[in-house]
Order: C-alpha cells, then structure tokens, then sequence
DNA sequence: ATCTAGTTTATAATTGTTCTAAAGTGAAAA
DNA sequence: TTTTCACTTTAGAACAATTATAAACTAGAT
C-alpha cells in the first residue's frame, strides 16, 4: 500500500491525515503480511523506527479510530492486553503461547461441517477457531 | 456436589479446606450447570450471598490456586477482564457480547472436517471455537 | 491570513491484577 | 491437649493497561 493510498484511507473514514496517524498508518499497513500488535508493542517498534515521538495516548487514539474504521481487528488472546490485528477479513488464528504469537489461517483453511444453531432470539454473527500449539 | 466432596477436592490438591476456600468452592462448583465468572462478578455475588466478607485478595488467590490445580479453566473474551470457567473439560462456547455471556457448547456439537496443519517445530494443543452471536 | 473543529499531548485517573508483610489458622507433632 | 509452624488471609501498596482531562496545536475551510 502506498502513501497516496494511506491518504485515502483515512480521508475517506474522516480522519485527518495528521503526521502521527499518517505515520502510523505507514506503519500497519504498509507491509505484505498481516501484522499482529498490542499498543505496548507497536509502541516499542515505532520508538525504534521513528525520529519524532508520538504520544502514547495517540498510539491509543488512533489505533481505536482504525479499528472503529475498520481498519484494524482486534483479537481475543489470552492475557490482559488488548491484541490487534491489520488483517481485517474473517479469519482464524494459531496461538503460539510460548511466545504470545498469532499466526494468521485462511478462513477457507478451517472447514467446519456441524455446528450448534444459536440459542433462542440470537442469531450467529462469525465463528472464531483458535488453534493452540505447543512445542 | 456435596460438602464432604469439597473438602475432598482441596485437600486432593494439597489446600488446605479453610473458611474461605469452602465457602468459594461451595459457591462455584454445587451447581448443576457450568459457571463462567469474572474475580470481579465473583466477589460481588459472594458479597450478596454470604454473611462474613472475604478478602478480594483471597478470591484472587483462590481463583488461581483452583484453576493450578484444574478445577478451573480461564476463557478467552474480549476484554481486560479474565473469565473463568467450572468446566474443566474440552469445550466451545457462544459468546453474547450484549451482555457479555458466554454459553457453553459441548465438544461433541462441533465438528471440524478441515484443519491446517500446525507450523514447523510445533504441535497442536488444543482447538477452541467461539460463536459469537448477534440479535 | 483567519478561524475553528478536530487532534495531540502530558498528565491524572481508573481499572484489573499482583505484591507485601503482618496477623491469623489448620493440622501435624509432641 | 497444647505447641508449633508452614500455610493462609488480609489490608493496603504497587503495578500495568487503558481511558479521561484539558490545554496547546493544526488541518483545512473560509
Ligand atoms: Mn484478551
Ligand atoms: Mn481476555
Ligand atoms: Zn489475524
Ligand atoms: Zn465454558
């Protein structure tokens, strides 16, 4: 994804492409494979990689304003950080808990042939596998 | 479960079956169905039900001394809260996020045809399905 | 250039959880 | 029994992740 394109993206979900988002964005998404974070995390990596630092608050604020665009998934990992996801398609996930890592897995990957209807007045919205490894 | 079977369960796994453990032990496993709870759901219900408070500190201790010795199990969610869970056994859940209830699916009701194999070097644990549901 | 709503930022506040260390207790040994 | 002591409970402090606050800053419309 290029940098015109990162301009698009957040002009067209209203988020003014300041330097921080712009820079974040390049960040995320601006790479072939899908990237698997938490604020903590990406804040580390950012720290590393950029000059001029960004608040941590706007890590926050602009990782909520992807993920309420659609940019960005969030993830349900063990443990008391919030996980993110680039890969925002349906899609499920190996857990490799030795080093907290998502692997990503093709929703086409996972077939499941029988499945429990919804409890009554609730209807399915999407199924999440989690595959669990061990060494 | 009967209280000669909770005292039997602590001391199988070397706790000692003081005031406070029988009374959260009692309180989670004689039911007959599963519970899933948060430390934070746990101590307001034990506030509610019981006379002689016990230590927030204690439920966290307890919580976690249960689930070491498998009488608990910790269920992924979404959120910084942690649920946990009186069914030990290999299980699915449904999971309500407008009210952030979980409803257990025996293992037996999904069945997988198609899985990828694990990455190199690693074994697969375990496969956990959520089914998240919508009105 | 001016204006303003949106944004960033440092910092405080909040929330969930773990740590600490002093007081209390179950149960084994005397 | 009483004694003893490792285990347990407890209040409160500490810690970690996240959210709120409010003042300074800025993108982009006018
Ligand atoms: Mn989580
Ligand atoms: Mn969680
Ligand atoms: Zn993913
Ligand atoms: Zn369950």
């Amino acid at each position: 994804m290029k940098k015109i394109d990162i301009l698009k993206k957040l002009r067209s979900s209203k988020l003014r492409p300041t330097k921080q988002r712009v820079e974040i964005a390049k960040f995320l998404f601006e790479r072939e494979k899908t990237f698997h974070f938490t604020v903590e995390s990406l804040n580390k990596l950012l720290i590393k990689k950029s000059t001029s630092k960004i608040a941590l608050a706007t890590i926050y604020n602009t990782v909520h304003a992807f993920k309420t665009a659609g940019h960005l998934s969030e993830v349900e990992v063990r443990g008391n950080k919030t996980y993110f996801d680039t890969n925002v398609s349906n899609h499920h996930h190996f857990y490799d808990s030795e080093n907290s890592e998502l692997i990503d897995i093709d929703a086409n990957d996972i077939v499941i042939q029988k499945i429990p209807k919804a409890p009554n007045g609730k209807k399915i919205k999407n199924v999440e596998v989690f595959i669990n490894l061990k060494n």
